[in-house]
DNA sequence: CTGTTAGCGCCTTCAG
DNA sequence: CTGAAGGCGCTAACAG
C-alpha cells in the first residue's frame, strides 16, 4: 500500500541508503544516480515518512506554541509572526489554547514534549513553579513568548509592558491631565495586568498626582468591560478627564461609553491604551496607544528558538522589543 | 538518557508489553501490576515517545489544518472551534497559513501528509485540479472548512455565501433602496468573492433593480480598501444610498468614508454586510450584518472529521450551516 | 560515491 | 493476564 524508501530502492536499483541521501540533498550522490533516484520516486509516487524519519534522527522540525487563546486579535498576530518564521526555517507548529490556565498549559506543555517537538515556545500567563518543573524536564528549548518571568534564566521575548503602561500615562499628564482612571485587566497576569497597572501608579507618583483607589476599575480585557468600567468612572461625582486602559479593546469600549453620554472624545474626555491592535485605527476618533509589536515579538521569538535548537550561541536570551507611543486622535488636553 | 518502555519494564519487573498496555488504558492488566508500573514510571518521570508511537501504531493523533491568515480575525475563529474539538477528542493541530495561494496550499498539504497527519482540515481559496490531486494521494480524511467546492465530493462544512449574501441586499430592499452598490472581494475567491457577488446580482435582478457596473467595485478584505471604494462611490454625480460590503472590515471603512464626509450612516447611507465578526457591535454605529458562524463551522468540521478518521459512517458529508441578519444600527429607510 | 547494518521507541499479534 | 518477537520507515555510522 504505502511505497517507502526500501520500494524506492529496489526500483532504482540502489540502497536504501543512497535514497535517503538524495531525499536529504546530500551532496555524496552521483548525478546520474540521483536523477535515477527522483525518477523512481516520481514513478512510485513516493512520500517521505516524517514520522519515521523522526523517530530515526531524534528531530521532528516542529516546534510546539502555547497560546492563550487565536481568536485574541493580539495573540493570533503573534502566532503569525512565529509560523512565518517557522516556515522559512522548515518547521512547522503544533498550536495549543491553553487561555491561560495553569492546568491546561501544563497539560499541553507535556503532551507537546511526548510529541518530540524540537522546541517550545510558551505564550502564558504567569510562570509557576510548576511550568518551570514541566520546563525542566523538556530537553529541548524553550522560550518565553509576551510572558513575563522574574528569574530570567529563560529565554524570553517581550516589550517592557511597565515602561509602556508608563509612557501611555505619562502622554496623559504631559496634556495636562491630573485626574487619570484607569482601566486594568486582573492584576494576575503579570504583564498585561500587573506590570501594566504598576505603569501606571508609577507615572502618576512620579508627577506627583496621588493615587486614587475609586479611579482604578478590574476589567476583562474585553469591550464591554471597558464600557464597564467607563460607565463607572461616569458616574463618579467627581469624573476623571482621563482614562488609560490596558488594552486597545477595553478603551474602544470606554470610548463608546463616552459618546453614548453625549460627551466627546478627546473633548470631553481622553482616552489612550497599550496595544496598537488594528481596531485602534479603525474607530473614530481613532486610537491613540502605545504600539506594542505583536508580529515582531511572535518573529523574534521563533528565531531565537531556531538559534537555539542549532545550539548557536546567543548573546542575548532575554530580549525586550521596543514599544512607541502612537498618537492619533483620541488625546486631547485638560480644559 | 532518555527513560523508555524498556527502562520502565526492567525497573517494574514486567514486559515491555505490560508497559504498553497500561499506558494505553488497555484494561487486561491486572490491577497489582498495574500499579507496580505506574509506580516506576513515576520513579524514571517516563514519558511515552508519541513519534515512536506514532510509527508502530500508523496513528499520530494530530491533524493537519491548512488556513489563509491566523490573523485575520475571522480565521482565527474558525481555528479556535477547530481546536477546542480536537483537543477535545484528543487530537493536536498542526497550523499553517498558506494565504489563499495555490502553490503554498499545495506545499503544505504534502508536507502535512509527509508528517502522517491523521486527517487534514483545509481551508483555502478555490480547490482546483491540482488540489485535487492532492488530495487523492492522501490516504487521510479531508474536509474542506468555509471553502468551496463545485463536485460536492469532498467532505465540506461552510455557510451558502450567496444566499446570505442575497438576504443581505434584500433587507436593503426592503428598506426601499434600489440604488445599492456593491464593494466585494475579489471574483477569484469562490467563497467571500465570486458567490457574495452572485448573491448581490440576484438580489438585484428579483427586485427588478438593473445591475449597474459602476455601483460595484473590488476590495481586499482590508478597512482601507472599504474606505476607498466608498470614497468612490460617494464622488459618483448619482450615488447610491445603499452599499452591501462583501465583509464587515470594509464595511467599517465605508462608515468611516461616509462620517468623515459630515453624513449620517444610516441617516444618508445604509451599509451592510457579511461576517458579523465581533467588531461588527464594536463601532458606531454598529454594524448591520449577516451573521456567519464561523467558530461553528470551525467546530463542526473538526467533528467531522473525526467522525471520517474513526471511519464513523456519515450520513451527510456535505454540510451547510445556517446564516442569519443581525439587525443592528446601520440600515435604515431610503429617503 | 555507494551499500550494509543497526537501531530509534513503541505497538501488536501470537503464545502461553 | 503476561511475555516474546517482529516489525513501523528511516537515518547514521561504518566499510568499501
Amino acid at each position: 500500500m504505502t511505497v517507502t524508501i526500501y520500494d524506492v530502492a529496489r526500483e532504482a536499483g540502489v540502497s536504501m541508503a543512497t535514497v535517503s541521501r538524495v531525499v536529504n540533498n546530500n551532496p555524496n550522490v552521483k548525478p546520474a544516480t540521483r536523477k535515477k533516484v527522483f525518477e523512481a520516486i516520481e514513478r512510485l509516487g513516493y512520500r517521505p515518512n516524517a514520522v519515521a524519519r523522526g523517530l530515526a534522527s531524534k528531530k521532528t522540525t516542529t516546534v510546539g506554541v502555547v497560546i492563550p487563546d487565536i481568536s485574541n486579535a493580539i495573540f493570533a498576530e503573534v502566532a503569525r509572526g512565529i509560523e512565518d518564521i517557522a516556515n522559512m526555517y522548515h518547521y512547522n507548529i503544533i498550536l495549543c489554547n491553553a487561555d491561560k490556565k495553569k492546568e491546561k498549559e501544563i497539560r499541553v506543555i507535556n503532551t507537546l514534549l511526548e510529541k518530540q517537538v524540537d522546541g517550545l515556545l510558551f505564550m502564558g500567563g504567569a510562570v509557576t513553579e510548576e511550568h518551570q518543573q514541566a520546563f525542566r524536564t523538556a530537553n529541548v528549548p524553550i522560550v518565553l513568548c509576551a510572558t513575563s518571568e522574574e528569574s530570567g534564566n529563560l529565554a524570553s521575548v517581550d516589550i517592557d509592558h511597565e515602561a509602556a503602561a508608563y509612557d501611555a500615562v505619562q502622554a496623559l499628564i504631559k496634556q495636562g491631565h491630573t485626574s487619570i482612571a484607569m482601566i486594568s485587566g486582573t492584576l494576575e497576569d503579570p504583564s498585561n495586568g500587573y506590570a501594566r497597572f504598576s505603569g501606571y501608579k508609577k507615572a502618576l507618583a512620579e508627577a506627583g498626582i496621588t493615587y486614587d483607589e475609586s479611579l482604578v476599575r478590574i476589567g476583562n480585557y474585553r469591550y464591554e468591560s471597558g464600557a464597564d468600567a467607563m460607565r463607572y468612572f461616569l458616574d463618579l461625582e467627581q469624573r476623571p478627564t482621563a482614562v488609560f486602559s490596558a488594552t486597545d479593546e477595553m478603551a474602544i469600549g470606554a470610548i463608546h461609553s463616552i459618546q453614548d453620554r453625549g460627551l466627546q472624545v478627546p473633548g470631553d474626555i481622553s482616552v489612550i491604551s497599550v496595544d496598537n491592535s488594528r481596531m485602534a485605527s479603525m474607530v473614530r476618533p481613532q486610537l491613540t496607544t502605545v504600539a506594542q509589536p505583536m508580529y515582531d515579538i511572535g518573529a523574534v521569538s521563533m528565531r531565537l528558538l531556531t538559534k537555539l535548537m542549532k545550539k548557536e550561541n546567543v548573546d542575548q536570551a532575554q530580549v525586550v522589543l521596543p514599544h512607541e507611543l502612537v498618537v492619533r486622535q483620541s488625546v486631547g488636553g485638560s480644559k
